[in-house]
DNA sequence: TAAATACTAGACCATATGGTCAGCTTTTAT
DNA sequence: ATAAAAGCTGACCATATGGTCTAGTATTTA
């Protein structure tokens, strides 16, 4: 059936540990650090649960483990972004990257929401400092283009928070979005969606669609 | 110092109940239906966990009285619109309702989104159908919204999952954007979110932004 | 003002939960 | 081949949890 070691490639060790972190990444995802049960997650994963704390040490350092991964899908490529560069071209792709994160890794993105709404625990000083920075930067870029005349006047802060809000909604949201559809999202669908939202962002800034998003 | 019982004006069993369900909210929107425990609500409530339990038979009694309280929030003008109707402002009213009910029940909304993130288990059959044919109507007199020019195409689906994913994402997501822009959205701030949100919605369907939206 | 009802709360209970331990088996390196 | 390292797991434990029961105290109603 499903996930098998093709032996010598990768350890036991490896392979065990990988299931148990999809396992979890699943239960994380539905019910959030304190709602999941490390049973569950065992089972999910096909393994005893002594077994899931023999690799991890606790509850805990399993779910530091998974956010710690989740926090490096958030790199992209508008992050060296430079005012030298085509808002149109940078914040298209950059609305496609996260639209594709919420196809592929629906789990590790409805995981980070719950995380957030908790109150983000969990979520270290250095990884705020880091986000901060990272945001600072961004805004600056954003200012720049629109100082030039590239981009209408726009608050960049609210630019980046309807950017995010909007793609992560099709993962954190995906239950509701395929019982309104009546049909789940296939490959095509989000291709549509990406475009759809796409122009409504670039649209709204007074920014022209770049033709591959058309 | 807070809530006090003016007496003779409501019983102590109105007052008790509406302080339950208001710290059964705090926790619900905080840790889920699996991770809330009815002793920290008790706590938050400023009661004993028996006596939480005697307003409300069990935990999950307590849940679902939140949770239908809640989808009654969802109601707006919006439900009533119809094609002889301007888009730009019903649009724009119901892109401020969404976005006041996150200024004003940031809790509701997070209960909410963990009930859809958990995979909308204490939505029985009535809601969902009720919904569904919601949207159906909606979507319905947005197509012949566009269908007379007053509107770009666009796939009213993805406008309303727009809508929603911005406006929700302001109570979601509180903590993160409290923390990149250093400070909290005072009413004032709200005020500008829903402009800058109703300019690049309706922007984006080419439709122009009443004046008191501006 | 007495009966009825509503409310309070400590003690208690069965079960679920995260986690440990000790002894076992399998894999790997020499 | 063999010893060391890595992996496995059933039995067990302390604590937390949702929930009950009972014996009371306020409050309301007739």
């Amino acid at each position: 059936m499903c996930a098998s070691r093709s032996d010598r490639e990768i350890s036991i060790g490896e392979f065990n540990r990988s299931k148990i972190l999809s396992a979890a990444e699943k239960e994380f995802a539905l019910h959030g650090f304190k709602g999941a049960r490390v049973q569950q997650i065992a089972d999910r994963a096909e393994l005893p649960k002594t077994n899931v704390l023999y690799y991890f040490k606790s509850k805990e350092s399993l779910y530091l483990a998974l956010l710690e991964d989740i926090l490096r899908l958030w790199n992209s490529r508008f992050d060296e972004a430079t005012v030298g560069d085509d808002p149109a071209e940078v914040l298209a792709h950059y609305i496609a990257d996260k639209m594709e994160i919420s196809r592929c890794r629906p789990d590790a993105s409805k995981m980070f929401a719950l995380e957030i709404i908790n109150g983000a625990p969990n979520l270290n000083e250095f990884f705020k400092d880091q986000h901060a920075s990272w945001m600072t930067g961004r805004v600056k870029v954003i200012k720049q283009w629109i100082e030039q005349g590239k981009l209408d006047a726009t608050d960049p802060h609210y630019l980046l928070f309807n950017i995010w809000a909007t793609s992560q909604h099709y993962a954190d949201f995906s239950v509701q979005i395929n019982e309104l559809r009546g049909k789940s999202m296939t490959q095509t669908d989000f291709s549509e969606a990406t475009n759809n939202l796409v122009k409504l962002i670039l649209t709204g800034c007074g920014l022209s669609v770049p033709t591959e998003f058309k």
